[in-house]
This record gives structure tokens, sequence and C-alpha cells, in this order.
DNA sequence: TTTTTTTCTTAACCTAGTTCAAGTCTGATC
DNA sequence: GATCAGACTTGAACTAGGTTAAGAAAAAAA
């Protein structure tokens, strides 16, 4: 169960059994419920977050106390500040379950030991945080070249199921749109 | 004078020597004039590229045949199509020197040679695209929470030295916004 | 079940930013 | 030094998306 993070990391690298063992040994799983938290904004973020099952959302709160969503995150994916977890500054995001979910909490200092002792993690996260890259580019393209309809059409392909339990406003502020202007959207079509 | 890169990796990493002179005989010294393109979208990008001095920036054309500008990157910093260079598909972005610059080019597959000899370079493009990634989801964040005004304002503290030889109509792509826009944000001032 | 709270929609009006068209300024080229 | 092309500005008309306020629907609490 706890050992199904696995399946994605040897996609883009061979492990042997020790690295497996002491990589599964660092995780703390956490089950959590929805509306849970995970990491507060203001408060110094510990961990890296790999998602097993359900879906997390990261937002901040800006100057007018709206709700800005970053960030869904579904099963597969790593989540968290890494700003925060690097600098340990205080964290301007909150981290937070939007349905059940099952997640593994990676404390960074036993990150550092990680990767430390077994360099072929530098590899896995040097490979995901290029990937992750490559997506941030994408969403920045997005944002620019495209229109809010067209951007929420994408939105609807590259999170099929999202949709169905995932509040609206939600997304509406991953969109970078009002939950008005959504509703005006979805009425045309 | 080509080694002055590794000011910037030691910043990150500890090198011995055989990995400084391994790494530096991989790189290929490229000095750039105005105007010229290092990669073009439509072909497969074969380099990551390391700004020794000048400014590069990377666009690409949207379906209406506008100029989307991504990055500007001086000196210090990587860039490149990372989607491209890892897929091996053609890029859709251009690349272009937007002052007299000198460059270093490193070849996918030499990259991938310095990556398997020596895993400390794992460890430097992990942090490298790390940080990438922090910057990104500030972008991000500003693209969606700020005003152009906003924007522009933080651009302008970013790259003090830029508006003096940049067009304004990159600095507007860059924004997000029309060169006339900008020049109305302009007057204001 | 009823009440309360939150989410979602609708509509009227408002504004940041775009489009288009014209005009100025600059630097390159002949 | 005249001409030409690209860069920048200006203004008027327009549109994508925001704001405000109200009501409907759904979910949570009682």
């Amino acid at each position: 169960m706890n050992r199904s993070i696995l399946s994605h990391i040897t996609r883009h690298v061979t492990l042997t059994k020790d690295e497996e063992d002491f990589f599964i040994a660092l995780l703390r799983p956490v089950k959590l419920k929805q509306g849970e938290f995970v990491e507060k904004a203001g408060e110094v973020t510990n961990n890296f977050i790999h998602v097993n099952s359900g879906c997390l959302m990261t937002y901040f709160t800006d100057k007018e106390g709206d709700d800005q969503v970053i960030q869904f995150a579904t099963s597969g994916w790593w989540t968290g500040d890494l700003h925060s977890l690097t600098t340990q500054q205080p964290s301007i995001y909150t981290t937070r379950a939007l349905a059940d979910s099952e997640v593994m909490l990676l404390p960074k200092v036993r990150m550092e030991e990680l990767l430390e002792r077994y360099p072929i993690f530098e590899r896995y996260f040097r490979i995901t945080f290029q990937n992750s890259l490559v997506t941030h580019q994408n969403r920045l393209i997005e944002a620019f070249a495209n229109t809010a309809e067209e951007r929420y059409s994408s939105f609807q392909k590259k999170y099929p199921h999202l949709e169905q339990f995932v509040p609206l406003k939600y997304i509406a502020s991953y969109l970078g749109i009002t939950p008005e202007f959504l509703s005006k959207i979805r009425r045309r079509k």
C-alpha cells in the first residue's frame, strides 16, 4: 500500500532494494479527510508532499482576501511550497485536501539525508522538477495567449474528473477568473 | 574566460578539478551578434544554453502570428526549450540574442554523458530547476493577481537595465499586454 | 424536516486592456 | 541628405472579463 509511490519513481530511475527500503522508511503516510489542511500559510513548510490518492489544492490569499488557487495535485503528483521548504521562510501558500486523500510526507531533513546517501534521488528529482518546469511554462503561455474560455476547455481536458467534486469557485480561481464569469462561460455551452 | 560559468555552478555545488575540466570541455562557446538566432521554432532543440554575457529572449509565435515573449535570459541564466530537448520533438520556441552576447552551448548528448559520469551535476541541475520552478510559480501568481501596471513595476525592479536596450514591444509581450497599452501605462508615470 | 450556510447563477452596469487607424520619431540604407 | 522601415505614441471605439447585488439550488447543520 505505502509502496505504491515506487511505481511512479521507477518510471524515471531504477532503484535497488536498499534504495527503495530506505526511501519508504523516510516517508510518513497520512490519511486526510476532505477539507483538512496539510500546510498553512504563515508557517514554515516542513514537508514535501506526495499524493497517493485523492486530490489536494494549493492556494494563497491575496491582499484583497481572495483565495487564488495555484495548483491541483492528484494521484502521483508532488506538491507543497518549494520556496518555503528551501529557505525555511514562512510559506504564503496553504495546501488542503479537496477530497478524502492519502498522502506521503517527506520531511525536509529526511529528504536531505536521502539525497546525500543515494544520489540516484538527485536524478529522480531533477527529472521531476524538469518536467514540472515544462508544465509551468505551458500554463504561463496559456494564461497570456488564450482566453478564459480556451483555458477552461483545456482544464477540462487535463483534469476530466475534477469538475465533479471540486467547487466551481476554485476552478474559476485556478483559471484566473471570477466564479460569475465562469458561470457565463458554462452557459454558453 | 570560458570558465566564468563555473562561478555560477560552484555557488550550489563543490566540484573537483576533474569535474570542472570535464564539464568545460563539453561546452561550446559561441559569440552572438544582436538579433542572431540560437534556436528556431520548428526545429528540434539540440542545446541547453548558458548565458555568459549579454541578453537572450525566448518567444513563440501564436496562431494569430504574434510573438509572445516567454523569458529574458541574462548573464548566469540557463535557457532553451527543455521540452524539445527532452522529447526531441520540434520546438515551438525561438531563442534569439537581444544584444551582442556570449553563450555556452551544452549539447543534449553531452549533457547526458556529464550526468552519467559525474552525478554531482544531477544535484546542480536539480537545484537549478527547483529554483526556476519557484520563479515560474511566482510569475504565474503575478500574472493572475496583479494588474498590468503592477507587473510592469515589478519587471522594472527585476530587470533594471533591460529597458534601455530591449524594444518596448517585447517588454509588452513579456508582460502579456499590447505595446499600445504599455505606452499608456508609461505616460501615467 | 426545517433552518442555515455555502455554492452557483443571472442580470445590469463598470473598467482594464484591445483593436484599429493615424501620426511622430528614430535609425538604417541608398 | 532623402527615403524607408521599424519603434513608439495617441485617441476613439470596442470587448473580455470584473463588480455588485439578488435570487435559486444544494449541502450541511440542527
